[in-house]
DNA sequence: ATTTTATTGATATTTAGTATCTAAATACGT
DNA sequence: ACGTATTTAGATACTAAATATCAATAAAAT
């Protein structure tokens, strides 16, 4: 089976599906319960305008009109309801992106500093066999690719 | 191929290797033209008594008599140097342990907090291909897998 | 032994994130 | 729509983790 991917926080234009992705993150916020207010909705715009994985700092600075406070709860919630997921990228500095919920392949582009999801791979089923080949029962994983990206020139 | 195991962190009792990997890791930082000092020594030593993947905190902890400053300086420079290399358990607290320089598949059990390395699986090249096949050219990547080691009951 | 250089450790500082608490905004019941 | 209960916001204080500074010290080189 082929790998597909989905390109979620990719180049620097704005794109035009930002709002319906930040709707349905207040959406699913609402149903649990979270009220829809202006300083949330404006956190979550941002992290949907991100364009690659960013640290809740990045965020802070380009929402100088939100407070820290705010801005850092707001994105633990979204973290807690398994909308925004952590990258780990190659110099370790732990971020954070959008996510479909249960995500976790990375492809991390060290040029451009995007990242692609990975989906479709068989790395789950390998890796369990081989873990259980080792007297280990895997239960779950994390994994990052790291590399180069197709839009990034070759050299 | 089937995969094989290096346990580096497995239990309680202290093991008479630790002298030699010690040397061996003052050996390659001298033969980096770095000075075998005491307190270097001491944190090395402590690094290697560790039973399973440590914060730079509990390092410190145990080593009252090493200052805070050279405990940390200490174990960066054996991440530097590739001697010790990081760990991310399932919650995400960011950990360190010895490592064979380059090994970067980690069996992380969530009940005795054991870490053992996985090798030979052929994630590598599985995952290459994978990543290819999405027009990312692949470089490195980073794994862990978590569940339950051989030594722990089952339930 | 003397000189040079790396290293140490106490302290101050930075940085990232959390806790606290009052005021404001939102939802709810009537 | 009004009043009440609850959530949320934001300013500030605080905590924790790690780094920077720098005089004193230890190690290596000559």
């Amino acid at each position: 089976m082929l790998p597909t991917t989905t390109k979620h926080s990719g180049h620097q234009h704005p794109r035009p599906r930002s709002a319906t992705i930040v709707d349905g993150i207040v959406a699913r916020l609402s149903a649990l319960g979270y009220r829809d207010t202006e300083p949330r909705r404006l956190v979550i715009n941002a992290v949907a305008a991100q364009g690659r994985p960013f640290t809740a700092e990045e965020l802070c600075a380009s929402l100088p009109c939100v407070g820290r406070a705010t801005v850092y709860r707001s994105s633990r919630l979204l973290m807690e309801t398994d909308q925004v997921c952590r990258v780990l990228p190659e110099d370790h500095e732990l971020r954070y992106q959008l996510s479909q919920p249960g995500h976790n392949h990375h492809l991390l582009c060290g040029v451009c500093g995007a990242s692609d999801d990975l989906e479709g791979c068989d790395a789950d089923d390998m890796l369990r066999e081989a873990a259980e080949a080792a007297g280990f029962r895997m239960s779950s994983h994390w994994l990052e690719v790291y590399g180069q990206c197709g839009d990034c020139p070759e050299d």
